[in-house]
DNA sequence: TATATTTGCAACCGATTAGTTTCATAATAA
DNA sequence: TTATTATGAAACTAATCGGTTGCAAATATA
C-alpha cells in the first residue's frame, strides 16, 4: 500500500476534505454532508489522510474532530521548489505566451 | 479518464520524469534508461503528462524531445497557497513541536 | 533499396482504487 | 435499561492503474 502525500492529494474529494478542515476541524459526519457519497466513503478518505499524517484526530466524547496538519502540506511545497525558478523565468513566460498564441 | 495535474504527480516514476526533464529536454528512450521499466511504460507516463500539459513535445527527425511546462506546476503551487499561512503560523509550529515530543 | 532505430498504440493482466452495503463498538439520551 | 447516535472495519464490486508484449509507422543509415 503506497501511502504518501502526493497519492493522498490525487483524489478531488480528499483535496476538498483538506480544504474544509483547513478552515475548521470537523467530524466525519459533518464532512460527509458536503459530498454526494456515503459517510463510510468519506471515512475511508480520512483514513488515508490519517495514514500519511495530513490529518490528526481529537476525540471528544463519541465524536472525533479531524484537524489539518499543515506542515505535511509543506512537503509538496518543498518538491515544487525545484521548479519555482522556472516558472518565474522570463524566458519561460515568453515561451508560454508563444504557446498560447499558437493554439489560438 | 480523470486527467489533472494532481493525478499526474501522484506516481513516483512520473515525478522522477518531471524532475529529469526540468533539467534538460529528453527523448523517451533517454528517459527510459533512468528507470527499471520498459520504454513503453515510460511512454505511457509521458502520454499522461502530455494530456494534462505538464510536458510539451518538440519533434526532431525521428526523435521527440519532451520539455517541461513549468507553468503547469504552478497550478499545484496555487492550490497550496491556502495552506501557506498555516504552516508559517507560529502556533502551528508550536503544535508541531508538541506533537513531535509526544511521539518520542 | 534494405536494414536499423525511434516512437506510439493496442491488447492483455494483476493490483489498486473508490465506492457500496452490512455489521460491531462505544458514547450519549430517553 | 433501552434506544439512538457517531464511528470504524469488513466484504464485495466495477473501474482504473501501471506494467507487459507485440506490432505498425516514420525516419535515418548501410
Amino acid at each position: 500500500m503506497r501511502r504518501d502525500v502526493f497519492q493522498a492529494i490525487a483524489d478531488p474529494t480528499r483535496r476538498a476534505i483538506i480544504g474544509l478542515i483547513a478552515l475548521q476541524a470537523m467530524t466525519p459526519n459533518a464532512l460527509a454532508e458536503h459530498f454526494h457519497t456515503s459517510r463510510q466513503a468519506v471515512s475511508k478518505h480520512i483514513k488515508i489522510l490519517s495514514e500519511c499524517e495530513i490529518v490528526r484526530q481529537e476525540q471528544q466524547g463519541r465524536e472525533i474532530y479531524y484537524h489539518l496538519n499543515a506542515n505535511k502540506m509543506q512537503e509538496i511545497d518543498k518538491w515544487l521548489e525545484q521548479f519555482r525558478k522556472m516558472w518565474e523565468d522570463r524566458y519561460n513566460q515568453l515561451d508560454n505566451l508563444l504557446q498560447t498564441l499558437k493554439t489560438k
